[in-house]
DNA sequence: AAGTTTATTGACTCGTCAATCAACAAAAAA
DNA sequence: TTTTTTGTTGATTGACGAGTCAATAAACTT
């Protein structure tokens, strides 16, 4: 039975299924059982694999922070103008995919990971510093030298939106988060004129 | 030994005591017997006045929202026309309390909490619900009918600024953080003008 | 004084779970 | 073909933790 090269195949399985079961339970309370499971396999497979149960969260993460990036370039790849690649910056981070039951544990939970594991930290600091990185770029060509500045407050704005949509009750709705996020650049942006 | 009416003062230690513990674990991984023995009890007291860990996350949860409103009123009680209840609302919300270790465990933690406990949800909601208003009372008399629009980015660049603050390396500026917001602020009633 | 209510805890139950290990199987290398 | 490497799991260990209970004691009631 044994295949060779299994290892990649199981560790991609492990990384989503620990998402999935994040999102499931909606805590980082998830047993290596629960995970390995749902991949699959039996628990012992998973602590061959990765070392821990920390391992495996922090993949997770990385995982995440990898789809996110993914979805970022490629709307970027496509939009037009300054203003095209804001939109799609916004649209990324507010997308369907990102609402989604396991997108939404992940990040919660990440955050709460970042308070004690310092390679949770780093990551998440990572994922801050693209997201701002784009923005300045992208707004560059309209705020000049006011950039850094309003990509600061449109960041802080992009992650407070999406927390509210997050928590409260109902469908969210991502197309009114963009919507918002575009009305205070476009206050930010005549401001400077 | 026994005084009588120890109820309120052990779940007032009790209640407490989880604050700080979560806090210091930065997880609601904490047990009932580190509460209890934080608080000066056995846990069976612990289990005793409050039916379930649950509950004595639940009242801490009210706890840190009690303490929250109390500072945002008597901020508002203080302040002077409606620029001044603003920016009092903001300094409530980014006073050096709110950055102390257990005031962040507990926000953090307790949005986990709230995807998956509904009363959890129905607090925060409480708590959102309260910003909200007072945002809108205060913005009426500067953005009239766009108060309730304007009060909306205003309350979700709070928390994402709050975040932000939260988890970035190195000491928190609750200060940089009213700035922030006072500039978005600025720039909306500008564009309504 | 006898009985009831409140306060309090140590010991215990029952369950869970992360991590380890021994053992087995198959492919690759020697 | 022996040996080594890779894949895989059931069983086990060792620890911890939520919640219960019986027992003890002080106060309050009648």
């Amino acid at each position: 039975m044994p295949k060779l090269g299994m290892e990649p195949i199981r560790k991609d399985a492990l990384v989503k299924a620990t998402i999935v079961e994040i999102g499931r339970v909606g805590s980082l309370d998830v047993t290596v059982s629960q995970i390995a499971k749902r991949a699959g396999m039996s628990s012992a497979l998973a602590h061959h694999y990765f070392g821990s149960k920390e391992d495996m969260f922090l993949a997770a993460m990385r995982h995440v922070m990898t789809i996110y990036g993914a979805e970022v370039r490629g709307a970027l790849e496509a939009a037009e103008g300054p203003e095209g690649r804001i939109r799609a910056i916004l649209r990324a981070n507010f997308s369907p995919g990102n609402f989604r039951r396991e997108a939404v544990g992940a990040w919660l939970n990440f955050w709460v990971l970042a308070q004690t594991v310092p390679e949770a930290k780093r990551l998440l600091a990572i994922y801050q510093g693209r997201l701002r990185t784009n923005l300045i770029v992208a707004l560059r060509p309209l705020a000049g030298a006011r950039a850094v500045d309003i990509a600061e407050s449109l960041g802080a704005l992009i992650d407070g939106l999406y927390l509210r949509e997050v928590l409260k009750s109902g469908a969210p709705d991502g197309k009114a988060a963009v919507a918002i996020a575009l009305r205070h650049l476009k206050a930010e942006l005549a401001r400077g004129a």
